[in-house]
RNA sequence: GUGGGCGUAGCUCAGCCGGUAGAGCUCCGGAUUGUGGUUCCGGCGGUCGUGGGUUCGAAUCCCAUCGCCCACCCCA
């Protein structure tokens, strides 16, 4: 029989690697409550009709790479490919935008039926921060000065941001009618891909990777340069506050994204140590997606962490991750010892809650017991054996080192135990 | 969806101008029946991804197919 394996693009996240995902999710959430950001915990799956009026009913997320299914009421449900959306569907749904702001978070997976490469996965998962009813760029600022703070704490050097400013609605229709209008004008040098999105999506052509292109995107006209009043006030009001505060930004002209809601401020944090898939995170505004959901008009802004890829910046740094090894391994051999192991172990953890301890009362014998002891990497055995249980005493065994071993008091465990705990963990 | 690379033991890999499979690590046992890790000795483990073709003979050559990885695309 064929063992059955994982769906492609989808990943155990095996033991040796949860403790950098909770060091990671741990930082997340210490930093977003140290703003004033309150959890979300959203449904996985939503109606279809949600991600298509909020990502865009033809942005490739949308056309290609939802996971879409009809329930048994016949109705299209959508695993969701980002959560935006949901966020937004909740705070509209229970009115927590009447005449308030609202500062939230959420972390899970998200699911894009999409090639799988390194750094990107079918099942992957994001950081989602969303502040909701803020019109102004200092909510703007504040959310890359979370990222920043983020990236600080978990020791990330390494990541620039880039910054752009997509203008109103309006302003993006004028921007794509001149655009198309300049690539019409070179269809001759656009490659095949970009000759498609002529129609389907002009302003991506401006972050084509293909270096033939370069010169034609760099003499292209630049949405910054066509900003409205308010935008460019907006724009320039962001990037005096991130100055002020010490941030270091680049303003990258073509620097657009592929879901329809943003307006005005689009901005990502890339890195080059990740191969082609650079952004570790993206965001921006999208002053038109709650009332385009039904809720009503709001401004709003967020962005998303792509965690996978911080899981693997955090890998390839310096510095250890959290110690899980177990304190001590308790191995008991004989009938009286297997039967009263449980006893003692559970009064070592009433007096020591901390304590991590591997209990081992099953069949085997010593020898195989200490070798299960060694494999714990436990720096200590306590051993229970039937000389040990007559004589209501236990044997510590130092497993480094050269292994010297004493025989104490019961009594005395507390404390001895407590040494070896010390102020790890 | 398109392109490239790769599928041999649990893991990392060698063998590939055809002659019927090997190493290191891991694992199991013994030296050491109340002592692991080190050392020594022995052992288990492979329809060579799958199916077909060529051949007296295929891990090796050819075709197809599946899987993994990387890239395009797209994005976190």
């Amino acid at each position: 029989m064929k063992a059955i394996q994982a769906i492609r693009g989808m990943k155990d996240i095996p033991p040796a690697e949860t403790p950098v995902w909770r060091e990671l999710e741990d930082a997340a959430r210490a930093v977003l409550s140290g703003y004033g950001y309150r959890e979300l915990r959203p449904p996985v799956v939503e109606r279809t009709e949600l991600f298509r009026r909020s990502v865009g009913e033809a942005t490739d997320i949308v056309e290609k790479e939802m996971y879409t299914f009809d329930d048994r009421s016949g109705e299209s449900l959508s695993l969701r490919p980002e959560c935006t959306a949901s966020c937004v569907r909740a705070a509209v749904e229970h009115g927590w935008l009447r005449g308030r702001g609202q500062r939230l978070w959420h972390i899970g997976p998200m699911f894009r039926y999409e090639r799988p490469q390194k750094g990107r996965y079918r099942q992957f998962h994001q950081l989602d921060v969303e502040a909701l009813g803020f019109p102004g760029p200092d909510v703007d600022a504040e959310l890359i000065l979370i990222g920043e703070r983020l990236w600080r704490r978990l020791r990330l050097g390494a990541l620039r941001l880039e910054l752009n400013s997509l203008g109103s609605r309006a302003i993006q229709d004028a921007f794509r009618a001149r655009l198309v209008e300049y690539l019409t004008r070179h269809a001759s040098s656009l490659d095949e891909d970009s000759r498609r999105r002529l129609d389907t999506n002009p302003l991506r052509i401006l972050d084509s990777k293909n270096p033939d292109m370069q010169d034609l995107l760099g003499a292209a006209p630049r949405i910054v340069d066509c900003l409205d009043d308010e935008s460019r006030e907006h724009f320039e009001g962001l990037q005096a506050m991130l100055e002020a505060s010490g941030v270091a930004f680049s303003v990258n002209p073509r620097l657009v994204r592929g879901l329809d809601y943003y307006t005005r401020t689009v901005f990502e944090w890339v890195t080059d140590e990740l191969g082609a898939q650079g952004a570790v995170c993206g965001g921006g505004r999208y002053d038109g997606l709650v009332a385009d959901i039904g809720g009503p008009p709001t401004p709003a802004t967020g962005f998303a962490v792509g965690l996978e890829r911080v899981v693997a910046l955090m890998q390839a740094r310096q510095g250890a991750a959290s110690d899980e090894r177990p304190h001590a391994y308790l191995l008991a051999v004989g009938e009286e010892a297997q039967r009263t192991a449980h006893s003692l172990a559970e009064q070592l953890r009433d007096a020591l809650p901390r304590v991590r301890l591997v209990v081992d009362a099953g069949p085997g014998n010593f020898k195989r017991k200490m070798k299960n002891a060694d494999r714990s990497e436990a720096p200590l055995a306590l051993i229970l054996g039937e000389d040990e249980a007559r004589e209501n005493r236990i044997t510590l065994k130092e497993m480094h080192g050269d292994g010297g071993q004493q025989s104490v008091e019961r009594s005395q465990m507390v404390e001895i135990l407590r040494g070896h705990i010390g102020s790890d963990d």
